[in-house]
DNA sequence: ATGCGGACCTGTTAGC
DNA sequence: TGCTAACAGGTCCGCA
């Protein structure tokens, strides 16, 4: 898909000790390496049989038995699988990683002292993974609504109190989310097969034109780092 | 070194 | 109704 991979026979007789995750990254974990996963924007992880037909976009199976196979199907090819001999923590991809949002790692004092170094837009900022992992185009917009920031505001100039708004904001977002079941705008479904269903919630992603939950003036939406970007112009600063 | 634009793909939907 | 264009949840690379 993103990259080719030479991986046949690569874990041949081994068994799966660990399934873990880093950012965006799944993690399988054998005794002789990891197959890393990443899903991009459209990619899929389903159990299935050997006698389950390939479907249409069906790229990989990590083959475990005569029973069960992990088959990763994604149409739009976004997503990427690789093998990682040692700590696949220290794959190039995956070694720079910045804190993931949900950890204490990710608090006021972290945020303020990235932000100091840079003067870049602060949801550019936020969606940059060396920063922070996890939070995507959907989860930017929503927590920079739920802090009252505007998407625009230079990430350096942005007080110590507000950048503190700003780290509840996005855990409160993600953990929302993750209750919810994921946000799914088309085709999206969890490991259950059901649809997520924070979309309910969104207060400003693929809302532009409709009312502020805040306020009610109309939201306005624009592509800013080339990105969809929302957000309301009374409540945001 | 930093930051931005372009690139990678295909399926779905909006608009004509 | 049918064609075409625009757009989408991510993120890496290369160039300025």
């Amino acid at each position: 898909m993103r990259w080719p991979v030479e991986l046949p026979e690569v874990a041949k007789g081994q068994s799966l000790e660990t399934i873990d995750r880093r950012g965006k990254y799944l993690i399988f974990k054998f005794q002789s390496g990891s197959v890393i996963v990443h899903l991009g924007m459209s990619g899929n992880l389903r159990v299935v049989s050997h006698r389950t037909k390939l479907r249409p976009h069906d790229h990989i199976d990590l083959v475990f038995d005569h029973q069960h196979i992990v088959r990763l199907n994604d149409p739009r090819r976004f997503g990427c699988v690789l093998w990682q001999p040692d700590d696949p923590l220290t794959h190039p991809l995956l070694a720079s990683l910045g804190p993931e949002p949900l950890t204490e790692e990710f608090d006021d004092e972290y945020l303020y002292r990235k932000t100091r170094e840079r003067g870049r837009p602060i949801k550019p900022f936020l969606m940059d993974s060396r920063n922070v992992v996890g939070v995507g185009n959907i989860y930017a917009n929503e927590a920079l609504f739920r802090a009252r920031i505007r998407p625009q505001t230079p990430a350096c100039r942005i007080s110590k109190r507000r950048l503190s708004n700003l780290v509840s904001a996005v855990k409160g977002t993600l953990n929302d989310a993750i209750d919810a079941g994921g946000t799914t705008l088309r085709d999206y479904v969890g490991s259950n097969g059901e649809p997520g269903y924070f979309e309910l919630q969104l207060d400003v992603y693929n809302r532009a034109g409709e009312p502020c939950n805040a306020c009610g003036r109309l939201l306005k939406g624009l592509v800013f780092a080339q990105r969809q970007t929302v957000y309301c112009t009374a409540c945001q600063r």
